[in-house]
DNA sequence: CCGATTAATATGTCTATACATAATTCCATG
DNA sequence: CATGGAATTATGTATAGACATATTAATCGG
């Protein structure tokens, strides 16, 4: 059932997580330094090191020079969201996916998605994409043009913006926020369900370097749910099956 | 304006970065071995390893023994969610936090809960959260007394079994869902809006090692959103000025 | 008593070397 | 040709030692 003991690091970050939750180190307490626990647990200061800069990492200790190791205040739980495309997203589920382009224009971006791409024309697409031809999530995008003109050319009919764009057009960082929204009509009318009911939204912002490529907004067929894992020292995608 | 150029590993981190980005290197481009980029940057091969595991963590690169590194071709983009203690959240934003606990009753948790938590009678808690006067998330929680049983005595009526929990029944590790909801008649009675109403919602279970704590809903008011920041290597708390 | 300088110290990082481990490759054998 | 196993190889980890750097603590001068 529970696999051998774990040795190295990972022995040291055990035991550490033990003591942290034993109390024996409560919130706030500074735990011996590098030396000492090297010496204590009979390996390098490397090692220790090792074991809980991936520990402050997590959040869950709280180090600075000369002041030492603490344990965390408050155990900011992180939770690590994974955003995969939305093609991959529906494969994996193992329905069949579809897409469909709904709308490919040049204009003027309206006063949201223009704050973060200027003023000058963008293109506008708005598609859907269904898994087992089930209405799955309206896609809501902008494309700056001055920072992807090549954007410009690419019809967008077969492949979705979504996997267009990060074949062509790979952002060095984003924003993204979560929120829910009442469907509009034309939301609804693509998700198969009534306006004014409550969707999972998500808006995300990409850039590469400082110039913004897309803004996008994705509305979710009602019941979907975002999941992920808190605080699983073992944040190995090979742990995740 | 820009800071000095970073030595070290993140000089090495940089350049890799680099070369991905402007196509050097494209997504599953199998990239040379440490030993060989070490030679190339001069430097030791644990620095090189320093860096390569970071992007890898990030979920850029993706590393198997013997095969070698190559370029994560669907670049994951994973969103690091921030999951603060209610009353910091608040207070953080520079509002006035406030508390107050609706209902306390011992009772068999119904379906949803029952799953995690077991048959047994356990602790169910409403309470509403508020920002500046404003309702901000209703909270409806189910506790384990088996797991938890000093929450037995405990009031819950001055700190809210949020913060509580934390400092009396620290968890090893949970689940989250983030989801879109209709908000129902009570709910929507205490968040001042319509029944009906989208409104995000939060679902918790944390666990201590094998044993369920809790389980909570978090309804909270309209407008509510998460935001997060993807990509951004540097992932240093220090950065979020 | 306060402020500036200096010393002390814990973490941060790098190096060179060595061995461990997983996986692929290749080859001998049936 | 299939197949089992050995050689190969790239990453994973550990080590001791060294220097860098950020901060705190101590000390000195006014």
């Amino acid at each position: 059932m529970s696999g051998p003991p774990p040795k190295g690091w990972q022995a040291i970050q055990d035991e550490v997580l033990r003591r942290i939750h034993a109390r024996d180190w409560p919130p706030g307490h500074v735990i011996p330094g590098e030396v000492d626990l090297a010496r204590e647990f009979g390996c390098a200061r490397a090692t220790v090191n090792r074991a809980l800069r991936a520990l402050a990492e997590a959040g869950l200790l709280e180090r600075r020079r000369k002041a030492g190791t603490r344990v965390a205040l408050h155990p900011v739980s992180r939770a690590t969201v994974e955003i995969p495309v939305i093609r991959r997203e529906i494969e994996d589920r193992g329905h069949a996916y579809g897409y469909s382009l709904l709308e490919r224009s040049l204009a003027p971006p309206p006063a949201g998605p223009r704050a973060t791409l200027g003023p000058g024309p963008a293109l506008h697409l708005t598609a859907l994409h269904s898994a087992d031809g089930a209405p799955y999530v309206v896609e809501d995008r902008w494309i700056s043009l001055s920072t992807v003109p090549a954007a410009h050319d690419a019809p967008f009919d077969r492949v979705s913006a979504n996997e267009w764009l990060l074949a062509y057009a790979p952002f060095t960082h984003g924003d993204i926020a979560f929120s829910a929204e009442a469907a509009s009509d034309s939301q609804a009318e693509l998700l198969s369900t009534a306006p004014g009911t409550p969707v999972f939204a998500i808006t995300r912002v990409t850039w590469d370097h400082t110039r913004a490529i897309t803004v996008v907004r994705l509305i979710y067929a009602p019941g979907y749910s975002i999941h992920s894992v808190i605080g699983g020292m073992s944040a190995d995608p090979r742990a995740a099956s």
